[in-house]
DNA sequence: CTTGACGTTGGAGCATACTTCAAGGTTTAT
DNA sequence: ATAAACCTTGAAGTATGCTCCAACGTCAAG
């Protein structure tokens, strides 16, 4: 058991994020050290990592905190229930992968286009590389 | 040329948001009609509309209003300033198509080993599927 | 035994990206 | 000609996700 500093550290937030996360209920009160002292483990920093990973690929807290409640009370969800959010976010990356390679390709294609000399960038503009699609 | 509730209209926005990116520099000031009217056409359109899928992509308004500048003054970029910012975007969305397809793999493979009944969903934690990569 | 790093709380403050409002003027349809 | 729908402005308000602060307690090192 590591104290909060420690958990932020590991996890590469700051510990006010840390509890600002419990505040909004992603993180369960944590045990505390006699001196009132918050006190981490591997779960908690596996969690935190959770939430940092998920936050990067686009979800909102809200989202996340769905995600973990999954774990959390694990028992007051049944396997339909776990399936159906799994699924449902499974298509929403979807979705948002194939607009992200949409995107890129144009970016590709404005990078390739432009011939990426000194000269005045009048012909490379990205509005006309993604209206050329 | 047709007026900010049509063009919001068509760009699936409210006539706030279209205000909101004007003041934020995101779009020139419009052409008004004789009454005042901020009047638009084809090309800011098309401009709205880039705004909203980058956002979708997760640029902020400050990276598009990067992007986007490269066509408002593209005689004061040079085609090398272009091809960088675009390459950079480039790495940054492979980055973020592989951190979310590393989400949807662990999400898939909860939902693979989740039997989908009524049971209780004590084997079907999102942690433990991406704990086990 | 004190200095410095670390922890506690509640509350305020901040950046982003809108959203709403008040109080008016304009346009369009009947 | 009048009602409904649309537009104008500036300014305030909101939600999200932190971030900082004051004023204090704890603890390890020298």
């Amino acid at each position: 058991m590591y104290r909060i500093g420690e958990l932020a550290k590991r996890c590469e937030v700051t510990a006010d994020t840390v509890r600002f996360y419990e505040k909004s209920g992603l993180l369960s009160t944590p045990v505390r050290s006699d001196s009132g002292y918050r006190l981490y483990s591997q779960a908690d920093e596996a969690k935190v990592k959770f939430i940092r990973r998920a936050k990067n690929s686009g979800f909102t807290l809200q989202e996340i905190g769905e995600l973990l409640s999954i774990r959390v009370e694990p028992k007051h969800h049944t396997c339909e229930e776990v399936k159906r959010i799994a699924d449902e976010k499974i298509i929403e990356l979807e979705q948002r992968i194939a607009e992200l390679k949409r995107f890129q390709k144009s970016l590709k294609s404005l990078s390739e286009r432009c011939c990426g000399g000194d000269e005045s960038a009048v012909n490379c503009s990205i509005l006309d590389a993604l209206e050329s699609q």
